[in-house]
DNA sequence: GATGAATGAGCCTTCATTCAT
DNA sequence: GATGAATGAAGGCTCATTCAT
């Protein structure tokens, strides 16, 4: 793990005030690359355009990330264990039944932290460009597996104490599109429905495959 | 429409080998660029790598295309024409019933042609790249429309004929979900699992939104 | 020579229909550089340009001219013989008494097929690009040396005449200047004034060389 | 006003080493973009040139002058200054007489540091090159226009003061003639005479027009 | 730490020229 | 003669990276 400062993962120890200041400056630069990707894109987010945002030089950003691959490596890997994060502490907080994991799961995925234009955009930006497949991979890989494992689990859940019959995988595969797809459509639509109604597509999917139970 | 040979134009006489080949390298230098764009991404696809793929000078793509920017519009341009007509004429061929319809616009998708890791990357590089989005918009953005337009309209039917009661909206772009999520998964999962996997889960899908008809 | 068709040198047999089309299509192609030359500039005359203006193609240009080189080469010769065609045969009209020659060699110079905002812009633009100033040298190097020697001599024998004492070196090349210096006023300024004033001004200014005599 | 050390704008303390450097290469960087201009024309003056004429590298003249465009309109700039200012000083320490005040002007204009083949064909450049016209109008019409008022309004107080009847407009015209008349030559000619020589020429002008006072 | 000067690789584009038809 | 396809050299520009201060 890179040592941005994340709300998450404070400092164990009062940290000094160079390295709050330190930590802070990176993250206000992965800030910045973030809104720069969303913005002008994979091709034509560069370093000086990440510093300008991030109100430094272009020479500072490289002093602290060594080189842009770098950057945006860390880039990604904030945005998967922000991602991550969020998730897991909303199923976590939730209900133990399946029904209400699978309802928390879709709900952190519209909360308000994640589901910025611009955090969508990023994303967006990473999964569009080929080259960064390998990068993705090796990072948010992981991480998506457990997530959809996770998803598979509860839809078995769901046939063992309902009585339903549907194939997990493909019924985790589908709540997983239904999801990736308003996300989509919230950052391709030249005219994007609200948010509300994003979510409440993603019921309504739900609730065609587990009926009576969203 | 650029002049290409596309199956909709066939040539009505012979044409003069002239304009024969001239079409077949402007064809033969749109797929160099659907490869690149697959393979490199959107920000790494230059005309020196067009141009080798096509075994020619990147001279003689800028004298066929005057521009990158114009090469990217009218690839993408034979993208979305490619598209749409395989997708119009599974819909032309199929019975009148609005289920026949969805199983048929659905498996136009996943029509050998269209459904290549090349295609499929291609467009997502048009999706990923913010930059790309406006002509994205500009070209396909009214076939998308027709597109969803059409699913509505045939989920409305379903509703009218067999007494199905969900919001055609809803449905029509859930619908469009799964087939976009298939692709992404395609292109995107290092193990992918198979076209017949793809096409099974929509199949999923489109059964759980309408019991019985699939 | 150049075999361009001129006025002033008619072929001096009849020509076959062939080489008649021929040297005008050539003329064409040098009008058509003349006019590039004025409203584009040096360096931003290309052959495709000057056989857009002939309504030709620029391979054809370089059919007749073999190098761009060359074409302008041959535009300059074309300008350099039209204008000694001009003051020689004004000054071979005029009266023998030097005023009467000096006033011819000035009039000459505002003859309309001459002053011509294109023909002054292109003379313009060979002056002004050094590159072209060996070929100028070598094409109207001698054509300007035979008018300015004129100039000197008719200044001569103003002095021989009528008892005037100025250097003749000098005075004929301040004649010169004046010419060249409404000419380039003309092109120049951004609200140039009239030709007949550009006229009077250089007799105004002939009238203090020589008092009395303009 | 770029900021290049002129001789008008002298650094009021001494400053620091960076700036000083800094002015230092732009200033060298327009020297050598003069040099190309003059040696090379207009059209063959690229980047590489200048930036090995000044010994570094073209990306460095793109970063301290963002263009080639820009490049060369801080180039015209600084021409344009550093010749009102030499005339501009030269006429405030010239004696109050219109005669004394034209002379000045004229002895000005053959200035060493003004009246280099350098400078001289550099201007040339500019004038020959149609497209860098409005360019030329912008930066350096107004001091045109400044000096040419200053011509006429002088001419015409040689008329008041001493009786001369000629048209101001005119005799001012004619004067800048000469004056342009003997620079162009001096850059055109195969075999120029010299700037000695050149400058009698112009009294001899001014002679003609005012007997007796030059 | 921080700045910005400096470099150079690589891109898109223009254009003269050659060649096949 | 005439056209336009094809090539490749060269130019302007962007930008990641290095380095001196």
């Amino acid at each position: 793990m890179p040592d941005i400062a994340t709300p998450e993962h404070p400092p164990q120890s009062a940290p000094s005030p160079r390295t709050q200041s330190r930590a802070a400056r990176r993250a206000r630069m992965i800030e910045a690359t973030i809104d720069s990707l969303a913005e002008k894109g994979y091709s034509r987010t560069t370093l000086t355009d990440v510093a300008a945002r991030a109100r430094t030089s272009h020479g500072l950003v490289l002093f602290h990330f060594r080189s842009k691959e770098n950057l945006l490596a860390e880039t990604l890997d904030f945005l998967t264990e922000e991602y991550r994060i969020n998730w897991q502490s909303a199923v976590a907080a939730a209900g133990k039944a399946p029904e209400e994991q699978i309802r928390a799961l879709i709900k952190a995925d519209f909360e308000e932290a994640i589901c910025t234009p611009s955090r969508l955009s990023a994303w967006c930006a990473f999964w569009g460009e080929s080259q960064s497949r390998p990068l993705y991979q090796a990072q948010s890989g992981a991480n998506d597996d457990l997530y959809n494992a996770n998803l598979v689990q509860l839809c078995g859940q769901m046939n063992d104490l309902y009585g339903f019959t549907q194939d997990p995988e493909r019924s985790g595969r589908l709540l997983r599109f239904m999801i990736e797809g308003v996300w989509l459509d919230l950052i391709t639509l030249a005219k994007p429905y609200s948010v509300a109604e994003a979510y409440e597509t993603v019921l309504h999917g739900a609730r065609a495959l587990y009926p009576g139970k969203f």
